[in-house]
DNA sequence: TTACAACTTGTCAAAAGATGTCTAAAACTA
DNA sequence: TAGTTTTAGACATCTTTTGACAAGTTGTAA
C-alpha cells in the first residue's frame, strides 16, 4: 500500500472530508488532494498531523514515507537494488555501535 | 569505505592533485576539495567526469553515491532500517514486472 | 436540469535548499 | 622562509519545494 492510498482510504474509513483534515493539518484543502493523489509528498510535520487526524500509528506512517523518498532515489537505476542493500548494510553496523 | 573517502584515496594512488582533478570535472578546486571531505556532495554528472578521471567503475561509483543518498534520508531515524527495507522490497517487486 | 457541495487542477510567489566561485587563510614541502 | 596545495567562509545564483488562491470538474440530491 502506498502513502497516498493509506491516506486516502483511511480517509474515507472515517468518513471524513478532505477539509476536516485540512483542518486539523493546517493546510488548504486543494493541498490535502494533491497529497492524497500522490501530486505532492508531505511534509515530516504534516505526516505527524495527518497520523493524528486519521488515527494512522505514526511509527507505520513515517516507515511509509521515508521509504517513499528511498524508493524515488533510486527507482529506474540499474543498480538501484544494489544501492539499497549497501545502505542498509551502513545503517545496520551503525547501529550497532 | 565511504564516496569522500574512496575518491580521495583514488586520486592520491594516482598522484594527481586536486587542482587536476577539478580540472578534468570542469569545477573549482575548492569543490573538489569539500567533496573529498564530505561538504558537498558531488552531483550526478560529476560522478561520472569523477569516474573516468580517477580511473573508478562508474556502476560501483554510482552505486556508492545512491547509498549515500538512501542513508542520509534514513539515518537517525528509528524506523529506518525498516523504511529502507520496505523500499527494498517495492523495488524487488517492481523490478519483476 | 439546477443548485450545491466536494474534490481537483493550474499557476504563482515565497521559502528553502543546492550549487559553484572567489578570496583568504591554513597546512604542507623543500 | 617561499612556494604550493589544500581548506574554510561568504556570497550570488539557480533549482526545488511548499502553500495558497482561483477556477475548473465531478458527484449528488431535489
Amino acid at each position: 500500500m502506498i502513502l497516498s492510498e493509506l491516506l486516502k482510504s483511511k480517509r474515507e474509513t472515517k468518513g471524513l472530508l478532505l477539509r476536516e483534515v485540512a483542518y486539523k493539518v493546517d493546510v488548504d484543502t486543494a493541498l490535502i488532494s494533491k497529497i492524497e493523489k500522490g501530486d505532492r509528498k508531505p511534509t515530516r510535520e504534516q505526516i505527524e498531523k495527518l497520523a493524528v487526524a486519521l488515527d494512522i500509528d505514526y511509527n507505520k506512517l513515517l516507515t511509509l514515507w521515508l521509504s517513499e523518498k528511498v524508493y524515488e532515489d533510486v527507482q529506474g537505476e540499474n543498480v538501484a537494488i544494489d544501492a539499497i542493500k549497501l545502505a542498509l548494510k551502513r545503517i545496520k553496523t551503525e547501529v550497532k555501535k
